[in-house]
RNA sequence: GUCCCCGUCGUCUAGCCAGGUCCAGGACACGGGCCUUUCACGCCCGUAACAGGGGUUCAAAUCCCCUCGGGGACGCCA
């Protein structure tokens, strides 16, 4: 039989990166056993249901590269089916009707309690037995019967087999007052009727799964494998939430990751093959399975993270990285750097101290921009505050005036020349000029960045800033 | 409180199922060094863990028991 597995997020929020990873094993688990990764989107729950989160966790997992190959189906559009296997689950007289209000029930349910009892079928029939029969203006709630007796287990893929005392496991409700179905009854018609094989999902749903047995069991369905993951958590040992900053893929993605990256990332999270960190989606697709994962849940680690997508960057082709940023580049640009092999060359040499693509971009834009929008402070005191550097440095904008042949190999000579005419340091010059150039103490190679600069901007530019240093510079305090 | 799950460096993990090759390996981070016109990259070196206690065994990170710690579920949410 092949193999059918689904990710069934609910739209109430956007994409969370643990639903992301739940999503990926189950893609990942599809694909290496060849078989079938559906959608469902779980929106029975009409109040908090938002369509424009369906569409943002749609997004999300198409950036990531999670393809689905059915649905999404929609819950909220099956309703005849849900009905249907309700009649059927009466008719096989596994479940009964309750004519009682959610206040009364929950004060009842708070007194079981504190007298240490469960909710069950027989525990109503002795203190309410006015709620098994109809009652005037009281719409009932539909409740499945929980056996009372034995263990209810399975086999979980991932940590073996789990079982739960029958007794502990309480009747609940599964058709609301209000006349829909809740979670726990819809799960299993659905993964039942769209005959899911292997349901993956989180760690928090092994407490449910006793529930959605007695539910297989009432409406007389084969029991799907069942493999639980292990949850993300934040430094503080919690489940991850917004409280521990950036959860939802969106975010990750504004803030300049690459899919890949992040992809490769929560893969890792859980889940190993031996010592190796990075993996292509074709590696993980031939190497993925549940045998790796892990039952331990797992911290998340922004660092290594940062350091993943710094390596996927470091990886990418000058094109890619090009349609990357394209959107962030001013536009009246973008078609000219598009063919600029200048600008390509310097992606290259930019991109190995990028680690995101927010800093990728802030890295090149020296080269598009006429001039720094600011001299970085730090920068200014020791480098354009020094009388013998400057001079150096307004010799060294003749030298380049008169310079044929604007290459790195000329620039490397006069820069030599000046710094030992002006007994300076190569270094103090090559750092003004780098000031002057990208606003930044940071670049490329100082002699590879003017080359690709060209001689035009680059003098452009180390104009202005000697013009900045004469009326903003006093060397006579700065010493 | 009840039930369930988990427990190897700060973090992700390898090793555990089929005890010895593990005074525990890799990666991120951190510290030191090399390279060097800056910052990165790269390379070299280092710090750092089997939760605790009992067993079983010639031998235990690996098997058994207990304790402790952490997490999750107990909704007419999903």
């Amino acid at each position: 039989m092949s193999v059918r597995v689904r990710f069934a997020p609910s739209p109430t929020g956007y994409l969370h990166i643990g639903g992301a990873r739940t999503a990926i094993f189950n893609y990942l688990f599809a694909r290496h056993h060849g078989g079938t990764f559906i959608l469902r989107i779980e929106d029975t729950d009409v109040e908090r249901s938002k369509k424009e989160y369906t569409e943002a966790i749609l997004n999300s997992l198409r950036w990531l590269g999670v393809e689905w190959d059915e649905g999404p189906y929609f819950q909220s559009e099956r309703m005849n089916v849900y009905r249907e296997y309700l009649d059927l689950l009466i008719k096989r007289g596994k479940g009964y009707q309750c004519w009682c209000t959610p206040d009364e029930l929950t004060l009842f349910k708070d007194s079981l309690k504190k007298e240490k009892k469960k909710f069950k079928r027989s525990v109503v029939e002795e203190n309410h037995p006015e709620w098994l029969s109809p009652r005037e203006g009281i719409p009932p709630v539909v409740i499945v019967e929980t056996p009372t007796e034995g263990k209810i287990y399975y086999d979980d893929l991932i940590r073996g087999t789990i079982s739960f005392p029958a007794e502990d496991v309480e009747d609940f409700i599964i058709w609301r007052s209000n006349d829909t179905p809740t979670y726990n009854f819809v799960v299993v018609v659905d993964d039942a009727d769209m005959k899911i094989t292997h349901v993956i999902r989180g760690d928090d749903h092994i407490s449910n799964t006793p529930k959605q047995i007695v539910i297989y069991r009432a409406l007389g369905f084969e029991l799907p494998h069942f493999a639980h993951v292990p949850m993300i958590l934040g430094p503080d040992k919690k489940r991850l939430s917004k409280r521990h900053g950036a959860t939802s893929v969106e975010a990750y993605r504004e803030a300049g990751y690459l899919p890949e990256a992040l992809f490769n990332y929560l893969v890792r999270l859980g889940w190993s093959y031996g010592d190796q960190e990075i993996f292509t989606k074709e590696e993980l697709i031939e190497k993925f399975d549940l045998s790796g994962v892990g039952k331990s849940p797992a911290v998340f680690n922004p660092e290594k993270l940062l350091w993943l997508n710094a390596e996927y960057i470091r990886a990418s082709d000058h094109n890619r990285l090009f349609q990357e940023i394209y959107d962030k580049l001013p536009p009246d640009q973008r078609s000219k750097l598009g063919t600029d092999p200048s600008f390509f060359k310097l992606i290259g040499l930019v991109k190995v101290r990028s680690r995101t693509l927010i800093e990728l971009y802030e890295n090149l834009r020296f080269y598009f921009e006429p001039y720094p929008d600011s001299y970085d402070e730090k920068g200014v005191r020791k480098f354009f505050s020094k009388k013998p550097v400057f001079d150096a440095l307004c010799a060294l904008y003749e030298e380049m005036d008169k310079m044929i042949h604007f290459n790195e190999e000329n620039l490397e000579k006069a820069f030599r020349d000046v710094s030992e005419r002006y007994n300076v340091k190569l270094r103090d010059l090559a750092q003004a000029v780098r000031l002057a150039v990208t606003g930044k103490t940071v670049s490329p190679g100082i002699f590879e960045t003017l080359e690709i600069l060209g001689k035009i901007r680059t003098l452009k530019k180390i104009q202005r800033a000697i013009e900045w240093i004469k009326s903003n510079v006093n060397f006579e305090n700065q010493g």
